[in-house]
RNA sequence: GGCCCCUUCGUCUAGCGGUUAGGACACCGCCCUUUCACGGCGGCGACACGGGUUCGAGUCCCGUAGGGGUCACCA
């Protein structure tokens, strides 16, 4: 059976790039029928809050990305892994290190500068004794051979094994490290296969020499290449949006998100409307691209107004309401305000703006509009229109279509001169949804409302 | 800097030795239309560079350049 899982460590939210990742895990565990797993790597105390751990739950939790079993903390397994510790210290493959903070710092400064390091970091690789001073413990890495994985993306990776270091596996105060509680859990919890961000591509020849020392199988692994900003480089948080929910907060639908995702260093021919469900039974790691891709909102706003235009009203509905404040459920001609809406909008937050404006008063009028289509024939039109609405009972689209035609007719005038200056009344400006729409919305004492403002605003006597 | 990886339109990508190098987003134009959108049609636009191999190279090999990852008692 095919096990996948997603780790991430709890700093903060969960991450856009961390996200896909996920789904890439999620989606080949669910086409294998398989399982996908999640694991909170807090093997740093001082750094884990757990405040992050229920932020990325909940992330998980609104993508619909659901794992399998219980999430296993690796917090709790601190004795687990003690025990393998120690298994490796008695095989004499792990030794204590005595190197000091200060000679650890000289070690690194000189290796990023391209030096040779003055003092050797296996300096106790072969030391016999104890000392009287805080150890960390270190794998001891074979000197001479090579180490390999065959990469699910890359293809055959190798390097001579004298570059992997005598990596830390246990810190002085007695907690395992990263490279190897990953191998133990992994192992543990039955991986198969290890689909990860390229970041983790090195320490995979960490992580293989532990599963030898423990004589283990290696799963097969994937590194996915980094996404990066619209500039090229790494995100950061200085590049905004990149925690998920931020997403949900800005009116983006998850599948939406996970779509644009998906397509971000995996393609299936010209296809670029995936269904979950597509998504499961296309989603092949053999098919992820070799080189990072780059974040571009532009696709992302497109595709979520696909799906925003695909969604049933009432989801929207209740979204809208749950999510921006903005409650039409009891409006009588909601179908209409949401059909015309989803044509013309990028984002729900952007349709309840647009709601909001409609279903108020105008705040102002727009000074250009009002210059270009207010001259005073044209008001006056819109004061007969008025007294003509007088005996007319419109209710739908058509019906109001089918009165501003009348009028237009028995006045003998164009189009331009009641529409655009009908709109100006309603919303203070000539865009927006279909007019007739927008005043069957309305209502008709509400039309008549918001033109006798519009009248004794500008109306000249 | 050491080690490793990558390189097709502005962006996401198709391509798997022989294509007028295809699609999508964005952009521009036209059509539809009372507006803005939606939709339809069309346009702009790429194989980083230099050498090979081959009858033939975006596709294979080698360099160069550029980009990225990593070098923690973080994950």
């Amino acid at each position: 059976m095919v096990v996948t899982r997603f780790a991430p460590s709890p700093t903060g939210y969960l991450h856009i790039g961390g996200l896909r990742t996920a789904l890439f895990n999620w989606l080949w565990a669910k086409k294998n029928g398989g399982k996908f797993r999640l694991r909170i790597e807090d093997t740093d105390l001082s750094r884990n809050k757990q405040e992050a751990v229920e932020a990325i739950l909940e992330a998980f939790q609104w993508t619909g990305l659901h794992w399998d079993d219980d999430v296993v903390f690796q917090s709790d397994r601190f004795d687990v892994y003690r025990k393998y510790v120690q298994e490796l210290l008695d095989k004499g493959m792990a030794y204590k290190c005595y190197l000091s903070k200060e000679e650890l710092e000289s070690i690194r400064e000189a290796r990023m500068k391209g030096e040779t390091p003055s003092i050797d970091i296996r300096k106790y690789r072969d030391f016999k004794g104890e000392l009287d001073k805080p150890y960390v413990i270190r794998f001891k890495a074979p000197l001479e051979g090579k180490v390999g994985f065959e990469d699910g993306v890359k293809g055959k990776a190798e390097i001579d094994a004298s570059q992997v270091e005598d990596f830390v596996i246990a810190r002085s105060d007695g907690t395992p490290t990263y490279n190897f509680v990953v191998v133990i859990d992994d192992h543990e919890m039955g991986m198969t296969d290890i689909i990860r961000g390229d970041d983790h591509f090195t320490n995979t020849f960490k992580q293989v020499l532990v599963y030898r020392a423990f004589g283990w199988d290696v799963p097969k692994f994937y590194h996915v290449p980094m996404i990066h900003n619209e500039k090229g480089s790494k995100m950061s948080k200085r590049d905004g949006a990149v925690d998920v929910m931020e997403y949900k907060r800005e009116g983006y639908l998850p599948e939406a998100l996970l779509n644009f995702l998906v397509r971000l260093g995996w393609s299936h021919g010209d296809q670029e409307i995936f269904s979950i469900e597509e998504m499961i039974k296309l989603f092949d790691p053999k098919d992820i691209n070799k080189a990072p891709s780059r974040y571009n909102k532009e696709k992302l706003d497109w595709l979520n107004q696909h799906y925003i235009k695909n969604s049933p009203n009432e989801r929207i509905v209740k979204l809208l309401k749950e999510d921006f404040g903005v409650d039409i459920e009891g409006h009588d001609k909601k179908e209409i305000l949401i059909d015309e809406l989803k044509e013309r909008v990028k984002t729900l937050k952007e349709m309840a703006q647009e709601i909001k404006k409609i279903l108020s008063d105008p705040q102002e009028y727009n000074e250009k509009a009002v210059k270009k289509f207010l001259k005073d024939e044209v008001i006056a039109n819109l004061r007969e229109f008025l007294v003509f609405l007088n005996d007319k009972d419109p209710k739908t689209p058509v019906d109001w279509h089918d009165v501003m035609n009348e009028f237009l007719a028995l006045k003998g005038i164009k189009p331009k001169f009641l529409m655009p200056p009908l709109r100006i009344a309603m919303v203070g400006d000539t865009k927006g949804i279909d007019l007739a729409a927008m005043l069957s919305v309305l209502g008709k004492e509400e039309v008549k409302k918001r033109i006798s403002s519009l009248l004794a605003k500008f109306e000249v006597f």
